[in-house]
DNA sequence: AGTCTTGTTGCAACGCGTTGCGATAACGGC
DNA sequence: GCCGTTATCGCAACGCGTTGCAACAAGACT
């Protein structure tokens, strides 16, 4: 057995992708690399509006429709996730290295990383009690931050 | 002192709404009353478009933008809520009698109240932790359900 | 290199929700 | 009952995201 077949942990290997598509009778096309080239770039936490305009900015022909199609795809890679930030609007997680929920400040806008053990009481007592599976990666929580209640 | 003046609980005191508005020099409307009539109809969770058919429903006139702002007002006297439920569209809940949050199923769509002292440990570490203050009338957990999962 | 299959694309249209603005009407004061 | 102030309305336009459909092209096979 070959350590080396395995990815460092955190990192998506981008590389990679083309042949996890193809694997899945699905197909790599300019569009898609494209979108990749600007979710490589993209740190943690973005819109769908913010990846529409970074593709245009390679490619001013972009079709929203096509980017969110293909984010769809890559959620189902497990390559992104997306979870709904303030006003209910999608926040795309890129590379998501672990379960993680996000908090989200409904004054100031800014969001923080949840971590799974700061979950798991609600999470178990959620799935003993009522057999409620917590989609962790998808959860976000609205309040207001210790800045913003100064 | 008298007894009468007290609210039954967990019951809107529609009648009491004008006053209320014009208290904060607001004003009472014709399309004000037509958005509370359907409200008073429609019990827990809706989402906007669901609100805006019920009016259309009364007054084909309706427009959009006149019921959701009437809305926002009416959160802020409290007298609905909205959160985010599937696709992270808005969802309004009448007369949140109590802080509660939602648990929603992401494949069937389902939901069901959450009660305060179900999330009291997460909103407590939260506040303590991180001096972030919880919305939990705000909070939507997304998942599977019992049933989904079979 | 040519052919075939079918996943993808781009377009157009829609749905939900928001915003800016001029016109209207609620309501407090006379 | 009339007047003035200004909250609210309706409209038009926008922004984000989704969907149906016909045309296209990626990739497998020969």
């Amino acid at each position: 057995m070959s350590r080396a077949t395995a990815a460092p942990p955190g990192a998506t290997r981008w590389a990679d992708i083309p042949r996890q598509l193809r694997a899945r009778g699905l197909r790599w096309t300019p569009q898609r690399r494209v979108l990749l080239d600007v979710l490589a770039r993209m740190d943690g936490h973005v819109t769908g509006a913010d990846i529409v305009d970074g593709c245009r900015a390679i490619d001013p022909a972009t079709t929203p429709s096509t980017v969110y199609r293909t984010l769809d795809v890559l959620e189902e890679l497990g390559i992104v996730s997306h979870s709904h930030g303030r006003e209910g609007r999608q926040e795309f997680h890129v590379n998501p290295s672990a379960d993680h929920g996000h908090l989200v400040c409904s004054s100031c806008g800014r969001s923080w990383e949840l971590t799974r053990a700061e979950v798991t009481p609600l999470v178990e007592r959620l799935q003993r009690r009522r057999g409620f599976a917590v989609d962790v990666d998808h959860l976000t929580i609205e309040g207001r931050c210790a800045d913003c209640r100064g």
